[in-house]
DNA sequence: CGGCTATATAGCTGAATGGTGATATATGGA
DNA sequence: TCCATATATCACCATTCAGCTATATAGCCG
């Protein structure tokens, strides 16, 4: 398990695992539900189910000869905090720049991460 | 210029971009003055760059010599409420499911982006 | 136990990515 | 006009990635 904002950003990039991650909204699937709507063979889907885990935003669990998936929502809290970083840009209620400087000190600031 | 979810967060995924972009926090800034703090090549950065202007998370002007990059918020905005659809999962306040599944309708929700 | 079902892993391939040094392009100034 | 400076692009290489088919593993059930 990595965690890492790199793997986390890296596992989002795909339509793929992030229509996953949207059915595993709904709920706990298996692997076979997951790859239902999709065109790709099982094994691409275990190797998407595979990143997604270990970026850290599912999580798989067992039961009988299934291993249902779920979703863990600490990775995509992480990169919610991230992005919170650069609120100020757009959103109207973190318009004043006035103290932001003293919160962000420069690129250093982004290796504060596991 | 793309700035589907795919190329913002595959843009993203990279440290050194993410590092440019904190650097950007702080105001316009030349090619140069971005390379500085990288044991990088030039071409390298400009690679980077590239990649961020493309994924429509920054943009480039002209002043003499120098094209200054500056951040633009519109793609950090576009995933912030890509990941919003989650918040629910870990912020306590958005922690009532009840209504919740009329919002996501299902894998299909993704392919809403440009 | 033996086999069926669900899923994972192995090994391969082609495309994309990130890096390099060399070179091209653009602009301001002497 | 010509040069120096800033940046982009080219051609190349190594690594990673997403897909495939074939095969292995794990657990339930007869």
């Amino acid at each position: 398990m990595d965690s890492s904002l790199d793997s986390i950003f890296s596992a989002l990039s795909d339509p793929t695992r992030r229509a996953i991650l949207q059915r595993l909204a709904h709920g706990k699937a298996t692997v076979a539900e997951l790859a239902d709507p999709f065109e790709l063979s099982q094994p691409a889907i275990s190797k998407h189910l595979k990143v997604l885990e270990q970026a850290g935003l599912i999580r798989s669990g067992r039961e009988a000869t299934s291993r249902p998936r779920e979703l863990q929502p600490d990775a995509l809290k992480k990169i919610s905090d991230w992005i919170g970083d650069y609120r100020r840009f757009w959103d109207q209620s973190f318009d004043r720049l006035d103290g932001y400087l003293s919160k962000v000190q420069g690129y250093e600031d982004d290796k504060s991460e596991d």
